[in-house]
DNA sequence: GTACCTCTTGACAACGATGTCATGGCAGGA
DNA sequence: TCCTGCCATGACATCGTTGTCAAGAGGTAC
């Protein structure tokens, strides 16, 4: 694509000119530098407003080496947990006057590496990465080479950086609890692939929960799951001698697809959904949740990243983030 | 604060001694340029493999005067509205090959420019806007000096700039003209402070459908609103000789502020809600609602922003994109 | 053989800023 | 008065790439 070339701008030659002084001078007053007599500073900025100069980053960036800029690739930028979690990257790099790139892997390896090269071509001082289920070998070069890479929600394999995570497997358990506290004794997990991290995980803390409370560990429906493949779960589990009374889904769009599966199948069942969403609470009953908080994740992980780049070069570290049990109503018994 | 400076990696200078042709040969070969013979080709690019070479687009951008990449502000990120148009926009950027910087301006005039001004510094190809209430005579001069700007969602002041927006008063009266098929003769109308620009186009839209069908127009609270706030208005409305039967809100926050003030007051008024939400189907009543679709209004304005990135210096347009009734149960008549 | 054209390659200047270091002027102390 | 140090300023090379144009080699037509 033909594209037209940037429009002609005033230069810092211009500035100097008007306010006839060094284009150094210019940049020292630019820059905020001390070192210019005050009134040369002012005449330099009556120079610069009235010729509406902005410097061009782009010059200041090859000459100093420095981008001021962070690359945030997460699966999509329209999800809700990655909104959020992005949204608070953002904030945390404008307090440290540092601008974000943003682009959305979608879950497909070579889309992620593609967008994270282009972050790269742009010499971008740190990367953050919702890593795809694939080998990160390359980016582990990136990070060898010396750009801090810091991982969201799920490790990666085959690099050793700082990687931010959810107790996914704790959040589960407090679920079980919660729903043992209520009588539950037969409950059922549905979930996503479990050849996504987060399902794995959350099946595994499933498992472990249930067995250490000497209840079946078995009751399993691994996704994808639509309302129509919930539904004819919690048929198949409801007719049998020892009924399942309750459900823990494993992320809100299970959730989701848990609360349409129930309507479908004419079934009213104890549910606790991983995750949190927007009307948890208007729903009938309202929807007890074990929390994350991408928000602060995403603060988190953008604060170290901003030490790695201040010259923090301690070990990597793995930080895992508590989940939230938000009680409400849907984990009662219903009859 | 300081930074390490960004990390020594190859020049175009190294592959093209290891390759044994000039560094222009090797600019050829990155950029794709025809008239490179292919063996050269080829022993160029085991170069590049080699030393892991990537193209640093801060020295190709000054020379070339071209970034591809574009600007985005927003009010916030983490708001579904708006990381939904966020996620178009950047899948039609990557689409063109473009890069996407984000930044929420929070609503804050000053904020807003500072980003904006952020942008231009990095000598963004365009900007895609959701303009804060604020004069932007500053935003024209950058449009006049050559960077297009499509604004988003509201129009701005004092800039003749493409806009894209939402027909509000068409789906505030399909809303009212549901709700009156229904049976329903007195309507309130829940909203924001008309400061905002959109709450002032739906109020409108209030009053001239409820005029038109011989219906009082003046059963209006606007905004802020909390729960309390709404069962405040609620019962005020609900006592009167001739009651308020159903309610309009003007968007989603108002109307989920409507579901908890209806608990709060004991009422069960019907409802429609100006834009759509995630889970409006599993509420009882299911919620029906005017939606809009930010994901389109997203690509269509990156769509027109690269139109003019090409060449287009047709006039300042004004597109306003249809809403879409959504009938599902909170519109009858509860009694 | 000569002239012209095409293909391929390379030299070098330019982009707009910042880093580095030299220079001049002025003030203070001996 | 002379010397030294500090402050302020400016000249110029550098950053890594792309745009521009020149040159050489080979092929074809007259």
């Amino acid at each position: 694509m033909t594209q037209i070339s940037a429009p002609l701008r005033p230069t810092m030659y211009d500035v100097a000119r008007r306010a006839g002084v060094s284009i150094k001078t210019v940049s020292r007053v630019v820059n905020g530098e001390p070192g210019v007599r005050p009134d040369t500073r002012v005449r330099v900025d009556a120079a610069i407003s009235d010729l509406g100069y902005l410097r061009n980053d782009g010059a200041s960036q090859l000459r100093s080496g420095r981008t001021d800029t962070i690359g945030l690739v997460v699966e999509d930028l329209a999800n809700p947990f990655y909104s959020a979690l992005a949204g608070a990257v953002e904030r945390v790099a404008r307090r440290h006057r540092h601008l974000l790139l943003t682009g959305s892997g979608e879950g497909i390896a070579d889309q992620e590496r593609s967008i994270t090269s282009a972050f790269l071509a742009r010499r971008v001082a740190g990367l953050l990465v919702v890593p795809t289920a694939s080998d990160h070998a390359w980016l582990a070069q990136e990070a060898a080479a010396g750009t801090p890479v810091v991982l969201l929600d799920r490790p990666a394999q085959g690099v050793a950086a700082d990687t931010f995570l959810t107790d996914n497997e704790g959040g589960v358990r407090s679920a079980v609890e919660h729903l043992v506290a209520h009588g539950h004794r037969h409950i059922g997990f549905l979930s996503d692939d479990p050849d996504f991290w987060t399902a794995a995980r959350r099946l595994d803390g499933f498992r472990t929960a249930t067995r250490s409370l000497g209840l079946r560990s078995d009751t399993v429906a691994m996704g994808p799951h639509s309302p129509d493949s919930v539904a004819a779960a919690l048929r198949a589990w409801h007719e049998q001698d020892d009924p399942v009374t309750a459900v823990l889904t494993g992320n809100n769009l299970v959730t989701l697809a848990a609360l349409r599966g129930m309507r479908l199948a004419g079934l009213r069942l104890s549910l606790v959904g991983f995750d949190d969403f927007e009307l948890a609470d208007l729903l009938t009953p309202a929807v007890t949740v074990v929390a994350q908080d991408p928000a602060s994740m995403g603060e988190q992980a953008t604060h170290l990243l901003m030490q790695r780049l201040a010259g923090d070069a301690s070990p990597p570290r793995t930080v895992v983030l508590p989940t939230r049990l938000v009680v409400r109503e849907s984990g009662r018994p219903t009859s």
